[in-house]
DNA sequence: AATCCGGGGGT
DNA sequence: ACCCCAGGATT
């Protein structure tokens, strides 16, 4: 396909431009402190789809929590779900610990140097494997994320679709050809810093690029049409009632969620899918689902949350009780001090500030 | 191959 | 609004 640009390549003085710019120039990073194979584990489950500045705090507060494999193998999910809270994607943490497990019960608590080995455990995909090899063992492997497939797409001007595992796959196919055999840690590293601060996805700023002169995107001055990508359908929109239901101990309850699909093992405010059941039958239908019978009180407001394919519209009620058990294994009620211990999705933190007092 | 899975920030 | 972000699992 592009062999061509691929032959006139020059991989030796491509190496030296890039390398040379990253030793100058990379980015003091907490998890570039040491080679730990875990940590760098952590950080590239945490880095997935999410920001370094998001993910800086969260790897501090994680690493002082569960320092080594052992502690977050013994940890309880909950208190991982909540040094998760607010990152997003929690099946990340889920597979995570569920991985180091395994790592502690099948690898004397190493994680694997092997590639299969590494790979098949649960939330390392291609990109996390090539990247845990590279960086923490210096193997010569492929880490292509985002931003590696836009600056290899701009460099050696790929035009397929970015969007396709076929696409991904010819990116790393390419990248074991021009990838640094002496430092591969830090040839990863440095395009995707050169990802990040120059080959932008908008307006890249090649004027002060290292590596223009190899540039086949840029000799072309197609640089800004690429990468190719299909853009995402629209989300759908689902509506909900959410209940902040209280009973006479100042109670309120809350809900586990199941432990499959969206936000799953979080806690929440009981959701009515108005849309199902139409907004005239919500005391019924919460006596049905939860056997908790309530009476509303005042709107408190809306809310409307944004994930990558669903839209919640929240209308927020307050209610009332005058249960204070449940038997539903779902559900629990706890005051405004034990709340704080529970993970709750972003948007229900949200509604924290509608919670009073008496 | 397409869909599901969070949340934040830049433009 | 729209796009992107150090992606992987499931269908």
């Amino acid at each position: 396909m592009n062999e061509e640009v691929l032959n006139k390549f020059n991989i030796q003085q491509f190496q030296q431009d890039l390398l040379s710019w990253y030793y100058q120039h990379k980015r003091d990073l907490p998890w570039r402190q040491d080679q730990d194979p875990y940590k760098i584990w952590v950080s590239e489950i945490m880095l997935q789809q999410t920001k370094v500045d998001t993910v800086i705090p969260y790897f501090y507060r994680f690493i002082d929590k569960f320092p080594t494999v052992y502690e977050l193998a013994a940890a309880d999910e909950q208190d991982v779900l909540k040094a998760w809270e607010g990152l997003g994607y929690y099946s990340r943490a889920k597979n995570l610990q569920t991985a180091v497990r395994e790592v502690v019960a099948s690898y004397g608590g190493v994680v694997p140097e092997n590639p299969d080995e590494l790979g098949s455990l649960k939330g390392i995909g291609p990109y996390t494997k090539g990247a845990i090899l590279s960086i923490a063992y210096n193997q010569p492997e492929p880490a292509v994320d985002g931003n590696v497939m836009r600056v290899i797409s701009r460099i050696l001007k790929i035009e397929e679709d970015i969007a396709k595992v076929k696409t991904r796959n010819l990116i790393e196919a390419n990248v074991r050809e021009i990838i640094s055999k002496d430092d591969p840690a830090s040839f990863n590293q440095a395009i995707m810093d050169l990802g990040s601060s120059i080959c932008t996805p908008k307006a890249p700023a090649c004027m002060f690029c290292p590596i223009q002169e190899h540039c086949k995107g840029f000799e072309d001055g197609v640089q800004e049409e690429l990468p190719i990508k299909t853009k995402a359908k629209k989300q759908k929109k689902i509506p909900y009632v959410v209940l902040l239901i209280r009973n006479e101990k100042n109670e309120y309850v809350i809900e586990q969620r199941q432990d499959k699909g969206l936000l799953a093992d979080l806690w929440q405010f009981p959701m009515v899918p108005i849309n199902e059941i139409g907004r005239k039958h919500i005391e019924n239908w919460v006596f049905s689902e939860y056997g908790i019978k309530v009476k509303l009180k005042e709107h408190k407001g809306n809310l409307k949350h944004v994930f990558s394919h669903i839209i919640w519209e929240l209308e927020i009620y307050e209610a009332e009780t005058k249960s204070i058990a449940t038997d539903d294994p779902r559900l629990r009620f706890v005051n405004l001090e034990e709340i704080g211990n529970y993970p709750f999705p972003v948007s229900h933190q949200k509604m924290m500030q509608y919670l009073s007092e008496q």
